[in-house]
DNA sequence: GTCTATAGTTCGATAGAC
DNA sequence: GTCTATCGAACTATAGAC
């Protein structure tokens, strides 16, 4: 949301495919492999124009990341609008593709101190969003023993779990756990209606 | 029990050095910063040696996980012959310095193969083990209406998340989730006696 | 906007002396 | 067991032509 017009770099299609690229080489090779010579060969384009339009590398993560929070909070607030909120964003955070690739942005997150502090406010504004929701929905009572914010942890820990130990290739309990926590999600969901 | 493929003798002062080294450096700074020249740095050898005794940087993170497995499953007997089995396993999965290992190699899996086997064959065995555990406590009884098998992924969930959260340096929920699963568990740990 | 060319680093891994 | 020396390859980032 910045300039109307020709500011080129913000509307570039290209820089759309390489910030698409780079998400792609991180679910395949993990963030270690983006590098500016394999995103431009794997874009059709010349290394120096990663460059050009990310100046450092990790402007090039930080695009990435802010795009797909951006995107991310779209969908989550649709569901959260949907006639079962919880189960809704129950259902978008086990969602594959995405876990992959915050699990790379976790792991860069560990030593990269922007990258942190950008991933750090959006999972927190997007927990805030989910909570005013959630709050709206059980209102003051007590539905279920367990205070909303830590049902959203529950959430969220739960699904990265699954998505996790799934890519492992195990399987062991991981149907159960989401059972229980489905149920959890009902009590609350019907709570509304 | 494959050994690393070149190794100088098992029981190296110096190895058991460079595995000491390349966990800090995990920890500090990510797998990405393990080099064979990083490493010598700060264990004060040369890079060469470092080759000597880990043919491959690959060879040197499985020789970690490894090392670091066999501590933990030894730790983890512990825990679970404890009077209070499962709360002393929840003591353990939420110690921080670990899970910020695990993380990384997490991470690493998600893209080398060989690693990614090692990681999943450890994680089932130590599952496995608190499954036994568990199994042993509560018997064939229903305590709570939650799996014995989806317990522990819920516990593996939870602790994970708490250590990764607070690492971001958020803390909503954190306590309150906690405390949800350590009531689950102190019913179940309460079953025995 | 896009390219060529390149400077300056850093890396993995090996050969071979001691 | 440990070292020196080094090859070949990959990387980031910039300067400057088109």
């Amino acid at each position: 949301m910045t300039k109307p017009r020709r500011s080129g770099s913000e509307t570039s299609e290209t820089r759309t495919r390489l910030l698409d690229v780079t998400e792609q080489v991180m679910l395949a090779d993990g963030y270690a492999a983006v590098t500016s010579r394999r995103v431009a060969a794997d874009a059709g384009v010349t290394p120096a124009l990663v460059h050009y339009y990310f100046k450092t590398i990790d402007d090039l993560f930080l695009a990435v990341i802010r795009r797909r929070g951006a995107q991310y909070a779209n969908r989550q607030e649709r569901a959260l609008s949907s006639p079962r909120p919880i189960h809704a964003l129950w259902e978008l955070s086990t969602e594959r593709a995405g876990t992959g690739l915050l699990m790379e942005f976790i792991a860069l997150a560990n030593h990269r101190k922007e990258i942190a502090a950008e991933l750090a406010e959006q999972v927190a504004e997007s927990r805030q969003a989910q909570l005013d929701a959630l709050q709206r929905l059980v209102g003051e009572t007590d539905a279920v023993d367990l205070p909303p914010e830590a049902m959203l942890v529950l959430i969220a820990s739960v699904s990265r779990t699954i998505a996790l130990e799934e890519s492992l290739g195990m399987e062991a309990g991981l149907a159960q756990v989401a059972e229980f926590v489905e149920r959890l999600i009902a009590v609350v969901d019907d709570h509304a209606n």
